[in-house]
DNA sequence: GCAAGTGAATATGAATCATAACAATGGTAG
DNA sequence: CTACCATTGTTATGATTCATATTCACTTGC
């Protein structure tokens, strides 16, 4: 089974990056959108003084109130010891508060502060609003079929 | 227009953390989708001692005989201090050359020794089966309507 | 009560990415 | 031709993200 063999071109020189042969590839699509997605995440966030993973940690301590940081750490697959610096300047901002568990006191649960839970507003609908930007010319059901079709290649086997 | 606003556990024990907030937003999706496949990639290429980076960059070079650095990096979205030691890795392995373009003297014209085009048939092969079963439940149609998604977002007007 | 396991923190290192500054070369305006 | 500026590749440096090993406090199972 010979393949099509991607032609170089003659070794002169190049006037066009050619990609084809990582286009054959839905990873490398997935990272170069992404690669667009995250950039105007970062924008967005910006005013918030917000990183992606600030404001990943902070919206789901909000919808998570009393959780664990090695359960956020798992949520957010990221390993316990880089939570942790996280966590520090969400408390240090005041956004949210490690609270001792007393039937466990090793544990701490997160839970976010009023000013938390106004930021997390805040920032949801700006990304919401910056992300319906992105996806203007993509119809519904184009995006419930990606999503589907991300869902599916998340839950893959080799998964954690 | 009142939010559907997700309404947090109580306070209590959180036993399965919730990220509905977060599956809103197609970017987590892709987040955690790409996570599934860069992990994979890693594992895949491994065995040939390459790195996604180090990878693209064979990749785009073979397919690209005789492009500068400045064009790789462009077609990399790195910048071009970080591209550096990616190509003194591959010529260190004799992968492939920097050859001096005689008409520019401050340009190298970048080309891959046979070693590296065989390494790229191999790496190419093993990536291509890999990421054919990370989508085996997907079929044609849907992979097609990704991929036109993802670059539909990728030429967004924010891009570089 | 003691051993083993768990939650969190600290220290440390690797990998990726960005910026500034530099040397060498090329292009161009005068 | 010269002076100036842009470009190519490089070095040095720092920020960010992520992983591992270790330690400490505490809990649980025997």
């Amino acid at each position: 089974m010979k393949k099509p063999a991607v032609k170089p071109a003659e070794a002169t020189v190049v006037t066009h990056v050619s990609d084809v042969t990582l286009r054959n590839f839905m990873g490398y699509h997935m990272k170069r959108a992404f690669n667009v997605v995250q950039t105007d995440l970062v924008q967005t966030l910006k005013p918030f003084d917000l990183r992606m993973l600030t404001y990943t940690a902070l919206v789901l301590i909000v919808d998570n109130p009393g959780m664990r940081q090695s359960q956020l750490a798992d949520g957010m697959d990221i390993e316990r010891p880089n939570l942790v610096v996280i966590i520090d300047e969400l408390e240090r901002r005041e956004l949210i508060i490690r609270e001792r568990v007393p039937t466990d006191r090793r544990a701490y649960a997160l839970k976010a502060t009023l000013a938390g839970r106004q930021l997390y507003e805040k920032a949801v609908a700006a990304v919401t609003k910056h992300e319906a930007l992105l996806l203007d010319g993509i119809d519904d059901a184009t995006r419930a079929t990606v999503i589907a079709a991300l869902k599916q290649i998340e839950k893959s086997p080799r998964k954690g």
